[in-house]
DNA sequence: GATAAAAGTGCGAACCCTGG
DNA sequence: CCAGGGTTCGCACTTTTATC
């Protein structure tokens, strides 16, 4: 499998190919160092697996370079954001915006091997203390607050439910934590999907966190 | 205050789909 | 095949709200 490693520091890409070769068979490492060599690398290279992109590049805005790297990209190829800010709201633009999750730069190998497979598998990585984070309170930055309302519609429990799902819980561990059966956990999470306006927990777990619900609302 | 309606919560069951 | 996720239906109970 081909990796595409988009940062502009020698150094961390250094460390990040060291991490990637504890992977079962070792991937083959591309690297770019700003935008344009990423979208190059993305056009001309063929059978790459998987990018790990840091927003902060020169070439263009991260913005800008994550459009384009998803434009040139097969949908299939999944992009994980890297940063060493853990600003939330470029976090969850970008995911918003196609990335299949964040892994901060402060993160341990272990933790950025888990969110790698986590990722190859179908799934989005968000840290928890992304998730933990409390609401944003405002959109003044840009941040898209459509979705509120449908938050706000929610019932306590299903709040609780939602809690549990940003967790990574199954509707087992939902129904033993809140002591439901599992048929009720899923009308919830049924009824949950519907206020979102999205088909699966993953989708609802990162539009709850765009729209600053936490693992916290537990106890609410 | 009494009553009815609505909302919220909970359960069981059956069904379909998907992935391992 | 089986487990898990998602959907739908029916039913019951409690709490809240509106009406008289």
């Amino acid at each position: 499998m081909k990796i595409l490693i988009a940062d502009d520091h020698e150094l961390f890409r250094d460390g990040l190919r060291h991490v990637l070769s504890q992977f079962e068979g070792p991937p083959i490492v591309i690297e770019a160092s700003d935008f344009p060599q990423a979208i190059a690398a993305a056009e001309n290279e063929t059978d790459i697996g998987i990018v790990l992109l840091d927003l902060a590049m020169p070439g263009m805005s991260w913005g800008d370079g994550l459009a384009k790297l998803r434009d040139v990209l097969p949908s299939d190829v999944p992009v994980i954001v890297l940063s060493a800010s853990d600003d939330r709201r470029h976090v969850l633009q970008a995911v918003n915006m196609g990335a299949a999750g964040f892994i901060p730069k402060t993160s341990s190998s272990r933790v950025m091997l888990s969110a790698l497979k986590l990722v190859l598998s179908g799934g989005v990585y968000l840290p928890p203390a992304l998730l933990d984070q409390g609401p944003s309170g405002s959109d003044a930055a840009g941040l898209p607050v459509a979705g509120e309302s449908a938050l706000a519609a929610l019932t306590p429990r299903q709040r609780e439910v939602l809690a549990l799902l940003g967790q990574g819980k199954s509707n087992k561990e939902i129904a033993r934590v809140l002591e439901l059966a599992e048929g009720t956990v899923k009308l919830h999470v049924t009824a949950i999907l519907k206020a979102l306006n999205v088909n699966n927990r993953t989708r609802a777990v990162v539009a709850a966190s765009h729209l600053g619900l936490n693992g916290s609302d537990l106890n609410t």
